[in-house]
DNA sequence: TTTAGCACTCAACAGATAAGAGTGCTAACA
DNA sequence: TGTTAGCACTCTTATCTGTTGAGTGCTAAA
């Protein structure tokens, strides 16, 4: 168990950290206005400190930095509450006030509301789409044998794509083909929308058109290899500001797994409701050692959920980024609300 | 007037530099196969092309690198014809037989093969919408006071935006308005697009809707504020791995400058026909210094005109990245004819 | 005209030295 | 018993020094 002073000590070693990135000695803990013992006591308390594992030495006469497990304690029990200023609040209202009705743009907003406020980078994950539902479909003839085909989702998501329609399929056929498949999916989760094509829908199909295998599979193809993953990254480039990212092949190795919108997704996936923090090592992968990420769960209707996210180093200012991902999910999840629920 | 001799050394003097990125010494120049002179007589033609301009010293006692006076005439003068190996052929063969039906994804996969190919950043601007004409205008409600406008052209390209309709506006009023928007807009290139929406269309739409004012607010905000530039950058972070770079502050204002879309396209506006070369200071922008851009256009049609470009530092293989530009406009001009010129 | 030879220059590297920040430990103090 | 002053010690950082090696420019000979 720590002592009161001792976690005093703690604190304003991470908070000193947090803001200069220099190992803190005893002597400038002692300064502290709100610290009333000499340099020798403290040295004491960081001494037991780091037998601890809260703190470390770079070597063997520096000040002391915060370890992983420090950053993780510091989290847990001694965040101080953080107040967003007005200006930042101002923003975040400002930009939401706009009236921007598209989920791309929403969110692309935020990511931006994100990073510029924290100079870090944000991700957001968009939401799994077990609920989206089909709204209409559209397919639209360019030339003789393309088209483009059209799909919008209830939350005004519209998803295209052009191909190629072999001759044996005429316009007549084609509008056929699209008012059944409107009549028959119009509601239908887009989810089990695959599904439901290549069930429900084959064999009616196959009444109308002569060629149903050719058109199906253009259908499909035309609507369904998009990678179903969205990642919107905001500040990509703030990394580079990070004193402690100023090794190039760190910043390659945060960049390329940054490309990977698989791995990243996988890293943003909602577990569970509200903010989580992860530090360092609790990272799994091996760019983002030295980064901490903290998520933050925003949700549309009941089940959809999507994840607002940070990364930057450990030596992150978790209680500003915690405050303002809490500002930021709840702001996402009201607009996002009453846009889509009053339908 | 340079001599055959100074000829030859400079050209392997670039040749060398490129590949290795170190100075080369005047004993390096002598040993190759197809140099026959000792280091002695090199010696005093480096020293006559330093001179004239064409290479310097980083230091007093260093080996030579090419000045970007030197590049220019490389690029001029020396360029050896690149032949583009049958495996960097086949990769091209093979995206472009996929049957990629999209500006956006053919340009896509384009910017990514370049950067691919070349370890370079890859930029291709999008083409100005001189010609493209609008196929089909929609508009799908999507709750009682929110729809999604979709705008569709003679490209296949699809450009969509959600938006309030007011209370006033009904679901009748809206189809009205789509079908005279439809009837009267289709074909109409889309740079004409808004003043013929301004001037023809008002007066007719106001008979048909109570509100005309604000419905034609509303789509022509759906419609028309977005960025008019299209960029689509590959192998951004190629740019880590040149060992000119290795500064992060450079890095870090190529890294911005990139961000200003405005300012790259007007980098990349195409001039004329063909490929250009700029090299270093050649270009303006600060944060170009230290870096070539080669340019190439590809077209659609008679008059749209786009730009393939390649950044890298000023040690580019220019006689590859050239020939593969060469193959690659090529190959994009022919693709886009085939789509949208037989309709 | 070409080349061998040589003195010279400079970057890069490795020690060496000094300054400064910070520690741990001990002994004295309240 | 907890706190603190004092001091020796450690390690980083910066600066300086000498050495090595690559490469040059110049001169004189072939």
């Amino acid at each position: 168990m720590l002592s009161k002073r001792q976690l005093q000590v703690l604190q304003v070693i991470i908070d000193e950290f947090i803001t200069t990135a220099q190992p803190i000695g005893s002597r400038a803990i002692s300064k502290k206005d709100d610290v009333s013992f000499s340099s020798a006591t403290i040295r004491n308390e960081m001494a037991d400190l780091e037998e601890m594992g809260f703190i470390e030495k770079t070597h063997s006469s520096s000040g002391r930095v915060p370890s992983e497990k420090g950053y993780r304690f510091y989290v847990d029990h001694l965040l101080s509450p953080f107040s967003l200023s007005n200006s930042e609040l101002d923003v975040i209202t400002h930009t939401f006030d706009e009236g921007m009705l598209e989920f791309e743009r929403v969110v692309q907003k935020s990511a931006g509301i994100l990073s510029d406020l924290t100079n870090y980078t944000s991700i957001i994950l968009g939401p799994e789409v077990f609920e989206t539902k089909l709204k209409q479909l559209q397919i639209i003839s360019l030339t003789a044998n393309s088209a483009v085909a059209i799909l919008v989702t209830n939350t005004g998501h519209v998803e295209h794509r052009s191909f190629n329609v072999p001759n044996e399929i005429n316009a007549v056929d084609l509008e056929k083909l699209v008012n059944i498949l409107n009549d028959k999916l119009t509601g239908v989760p887009i989810i089990k929308l695959q599904d439901r094509l290549q069930t429900e829908i084959a064999a009616l199909v196959k009444k109308y058109t002569k060629d149903f295998e050719a058109a199906y599979h253009y259908i499909n193809g035309a609507l369904f290899d998009e990678n179903p993953v969205k990642l919107y990254v905001g500040g990509k480039t703030n990394i580079l500001m990070q004193p402690e990212f100023k090794d190039i092949e760190k910043i390659r190795s945060l960049y390329s797994m940054m490309e990977q919108e698989e791995l990243v997704a996988n890293l943003l996936r909602p577990e569970t409701d509200g903010i989580k923090v992860s530090i360092g090592q609790e990272n799994k992968l091996d760019a983002m050692q030295g980064c901490s990420l903290i998520t933050a769960t925003y949700s549309i209707g009941d089940r959809q959920m999507g994840t607002l996210a940070l990364l930057g180093p450990t030596r992150m200012e978790y209680s500003r980024v915690i405050s303002l991902l809490n500002v930021l999910s709840k702001r996402l999840t009201t607009t996002f609300h009453s846009l889509y629920e009053k339908e």
